[in-house]
RNA sequence: GGGCGCGUAGCUCAGCGGGAGAGCACCUGCUUCACACGCAGGGGGUCACAGGUUCGAUCCCUGUCGCGCCCACCA
């Protein structure tokens, strides 16, 4: 065997422990090679790049769900035998890890980052970094992710950060990044620009607090409305709108603006709201998006009263400077009250903007940013979907991406942060600007741009700022393959095969990916997106450490193995709704592994195994034909679900199959088999059992690793062939034609007529341990000759003392219907009849209704003329099934009355 | 203010035009020679509500109520 794997040879145990077999063959598939892409260059390839996890990252349930899903897809296509490369890596993860680190500096008492200096910080970061971060990867690991390990990227490495330079150089070149100055969103914790989407509007308590402003001419005064109180020292402005009557007069008058010595005009604007707060404006241009727009509609000055940190500056009136912002408000309220200007005030509730990370308020703020022009951008990622070129599955999150997609804004990608991909620009002492890919390049162009010599001495500065984290996430399908290298893995791995995602980072990634990489690659980054659920707590909350209301999957992964966390999670992920997990779920899933593993137990100890090439077409008794037929339905079902990613689907395919098909009816069936004469129904039976094992083995393994490989293996020290480690197996590609019909139907009423049996003794209380005879009463010869046929199997699955065809139930018998025939039970002076008169006028009851339903539906003349041919057909049959049902139970209890 | 999704058994969820399903929980039996992390049997649902379309609606349409999420500049 490949891998190298050893064990000592012995009985399987009763129960599987994940703890001592998971870790071994984490280590022997990646030793063996089985997580590179095989080298055929004729196989088909198959790419799926995992969303980068922060290097701070550990794994948290999410990333358990989604790593699961990629796995089951990777392992899944590996084994049809494609060329799989699932490309693995780390997201530097900008402002995250900056904080980190920072709250690591204070809580060691040490020099804080401005302090440090910017190179002493970044070198901090990347020590850190290297002790650790990245634990992530390891805990993937343990998951079973199937990740080509030894391709590990890291959106800071050389190679991606190189990258990252090429593409802002070209397009900035193409005039799709350019530097503005304009308002944006500002954290005045973290002192950097975010965008549009790290902002997270919070319901907040606040107030409206009406100021008056009074008119200069001394005619009294105009009411504005405001959230802001201390926004208003950098007011240029009174708006109202045109239509407003009440103010119609004070348009173009000016007032005094309170607290300060400035005088501003009363402007007429169509954004204002005449029905709200007072229905004047303050306007503040620095310091609110809308004020800004209606600043530039009547070229009004901007004037900043703000801090980067969020205190008042110098364009405060003195006695303000220095304040921070809400003790500013409070002060500012305080003057307006001692000057007799409040109006009065309401309390509301509104949505107030916060940072993602810091959680502090976002001040809008009026400051130079590098923005990457979105808007052209995504007209071919907009295009690309409606052409069907990238599927999103569900399809309906393609209207969300859309709808985003057709109101995207420009996209500010700089960061007054360290720990990044620092801006590839260069300043002149002039104030010019060269964006190069390196220093050298860049003093190149200036020296041309000043017309002097190669190699003339000229000093350069490098922008400050670095990159959002997501531009180089932006990059990673093609980046990860070695771009701008024309690598071998990328002519052959791109455009990706699918991508697969929660839905709360369409935004920030998918569609960023899909602009860079039709616009840098002229070509879509993935075929498929697959957006999976997220995952929540029993409450529908999202988790999250500040919740408390998180579930840790590795300590689901010590206490139950990754196999049922893996499956539990595939189980429940159904497209288009939420998970909310539940521990209960995971041990049921537990309890399915205990299960598999026991009937692999059970086929060592029976010494089924197959030896060479089973050929499955091959097998002459029925219960062998059947379940070959199951076995094709169940990997058709499996392969058509996966390739849909209906994982849910599929797990319970296989669920069934291995629980309920194979476990509860096919095991027992060959038990007397294996235990009879018959020696070539014997051979044939172990063959078939070891090769239907063997098929659920394969295709579980998608879902459940670790303890599917475990048991090929041990299964194969006791005979069964083994070329190679089953995470590199062939899938069953098994015919249609395995499907054996007439099989099916003899197996389905044997286990109808064991069913019935045993429902009708647990209905009459007849003791498990009694042994009763059978009667098959009124069949046709070849139900006889079935009956005959699996005596043995009957009788001890019903618990039967002997089991026969006959002609007339015997009085004192309790009856049943099968089909045509009646299936009696002798039990006089077991049980008490009445109870079974009881329960014979119950099912009578039963059948009458259906009977009663049905017949009401033919009798309908609509329903038979305008139904399809076969539901009436099919109506009719079941009308006649339930009628002589009845008919045959209401003989049963006249036989019952008429006992003596 | 827009948009999306969800209300199905006690819980968590599948199903989505023709006979209401699963897991867990619950009840009753069972030391049946793989498995008590098990075996066998069972109870439990006007498929949120109201209309409509249809021969037929849990499923399609409209509305109502409840819940969740996303987007949005209303001071």
């Amino acid at each position: 065997m490949t891998g190298g794997v050893f064990h000592s040879t012995s009985m399987i145990e009763s129960t599987y422990d994940p703890a001592t077999i998971e870790p071994r063959w984490s280590e022997a598939w990646e030793k063996s090679g089985a997580f590179r892409p095989k080298a055929d260059a004729g196989a088909e390839p198959f790419c799926i790049v995992i969303p980068p996890p922060n290097v701070t990252g550990t794994l948290h349930i999410g990333h358990a769900l989604n790593n699961t899903l990629q796995d089951v897809l990777v392992r899944f296509e590996r084994l049809r035998g494609k060329a799989v490369l699932w490309q693995p890596g780390l997201d530097h993860a900008g402002i995250a890890t900056q904080m980190v680190v920072e709250r690591q500096l204070a809580n060691e008492g040490n020099l804080d980052r401005r302090a440090m200096g910017r190179d002493a910080f970044v070198e901090r970061v990347w020590r850190w970094k290297g002790e650790s971060g990245g634990q992530i990867l390891n805990q993937l690991r343990r998951l079973g992710a199937s990740c080509d390990w030894s391709r590990e990227r890291f959106t800071l490495d050389e190679g991606l950060s190189a990258a990252v330079r090429k593409v802002f150089v070209q397009l900035h070149r193409e005039g799709l990044i350019y530097k503005d100055k304009r308002l944006v969103n500002w954290d005045p914790h973290f002192e950097t620009a975010i965008s549009d989407l790290e902002v997270v509007p919070q319901e907040t308590n606040g107030h409206l607090w009406r100021i008056a402003y009074p008119l200069e001419d001394g005619a009294g005064e105009i009411v504005v409305a405001t959230t802001r109180p201390e926004t208003m020292l950098g007011d240029v402005a009174v708006a109202v709108h045109p239509d407003d009557e009440r103010y119609a007069a004070l348009v173009g008058k000016s007032v005094r603006l309170p607290l300060t010595d400035r005088t501003i005009p009363i402007i007429a604007d169509a954004y204002v709201d005449p029905e709200h707060g007072t229905g004047a404006v303050k306007i503040t241009p620095a310091h609110d998006f809308n004020d800004f727009q209606v600043g530039k509609r009547h070229r009004l000055e901007a004037i900043g009263v703000f801090t980067l940190r969020g205190a008042l500056n110098e364009n405060a009136p003195k006695r303000f400077q220095g304040l921070d912002r809400f003790v500013a408000r409070e002060k500012v309220l305080q003057a307006l009250e001692e000057a007799g200007l409040r109006r009065g005030e309401e309390a509301i509730r509104h949505a107030v903007p916060h940072g993602d990370r810091s959680g502090v308020v976002i001040e809008p703020m009026l400051t130079d940013q590098w923005y990457v022009d979105a808007p052209t951008l995504a007209k071919r990622g907009i295009a690309a979907v409606e052409q069907g070129e990238t599927t999103f599955h569900p399809r309906n999150w393609e209207k969300v991406y859309f709808e985003w997609m057709r109101n995207i804004e420009p996209w500010c990608v700089s960061r007054q942060l360290w720990w990044g991909h620092r801006i590839p620009a260069w300043y002149d002492a002039d104030g010019n600007v060269y964006v190069e890919e390196n220093e050298t390049a860049a003093k190149d162009a200036a020296r041309k741009k000043h017309g002097l010599k190669a190699k003339a001495e000229i000093a350069l500065t490098q922008d400050e700022d670095v990159l959002d984290t997501w531009f180089s996430s932006g990059l990673w399908p093609f980046s990860t393959l070695g771009w701008p290298d024309q690598t071998p893995e990328l002519k052959r791995f791109y455009p990706t095969s699918a991508l697969v995602t929660a839905h709360d980072i369409i935004f920030f990634w998918v569609a960023r990916m899909m602009m860079m990489g039709l616009h840098v690659m002229q070509q879509i980054p993935f075929r498929d997106v697959y957006i999976h659920a997220l995952v929540r707590d029993e409450k529908g909350a999202k988790m999250s450490k500040s919740k408390g209301n998180v579930m840790d999957p590795l300590g689901l992964i010590d206490k139950y193995g990754a196999d049922a966390l893996r499956f539990t999670l595939a189980a429940m992920a159904a497209q288009g709704r939420d998970i909310k997990l539940s521990e209960n779920r995971i041990e049921g899933y537990r309890n399915f592994a205990t299960k598999l593993w026991t009937a692999a137990r059970f086929a060592q100890m029976n010494e089924c195994a197959v030896w060479d090439k089973f050929d499955p077409a091959t097998p002459k008794v029925a219960v062998n034909r059947w379940i070959v037929g199951e076995v094709a339905k169940t990997a058709a079902a499996v392969t058509r679900e996966l390739e849909q990613y209906r994982f849910n689907e599929a797990a319970g395919a296989l669920y069934r199959f291995v629980w309920n098909v194979y476990c509860d009816w096919y095991l027992e069936f060959i038990k007397p088999l294996l235990a009879g004469e018959d020696e070539a129904a014997k051979l044939e039976t172990r063959r078939t059992a070891a090769w239907a094992l063997d098929q659920a083995l394969i295709l579980l393994h998608p879902f459940m690793p670790f303890i599917t490989e475990e048991l090929w293996a041990r299964l194969g020290e006791f005979g069964a062939k083994r070329d190679r480690m089953l995470i590199m197996e062939s899938w069953p590609s098994l015919d249609a034609a395995l499907v054996d019909d007439a099989a099916a139907a003899e197996i389905d009423w044997m286990i109808a007529l064991i069913s019935e049996t045993r429902a009708t003794r647990a209905e009459l209380n007849v003791p498990p341990s009694a042994r009763i005879p059978l009667l098959l009463i009124g069949a046709d010869d070849a139900t006889c000759a079935r009956l005959e046929r699996y005596q043995d199997l009957i009788d001890r699955l019903a618990r039967l003392d002997y089991s026969t065809s006959a002609d007339v139930a015997p009085h004192g018998a309790v009856t049943f219907v099968l089909d045509d025939a009646t299936v009696a039970l002798p039990l006089d002076g077991i049980v008490d009849f009445k109870a079974e008169a009881a329960r014979l006028e119950k099912e009578i009851a039963r059948h009458d209704a259906e009977a009663a339903k049905i017949d009401a539906k033919l009798g309908n003349l609509d329903f038979v003329r305008k139904a399809p041919e076969e539901v009436v057909e099919e109506n009719r049959e079941r009308l006649n099934d339930a009628r002589s049902a009845a008919a045959k139970l209401r003989a049963a209890l006249s036989r019952l009355n008429v006992a003596p």
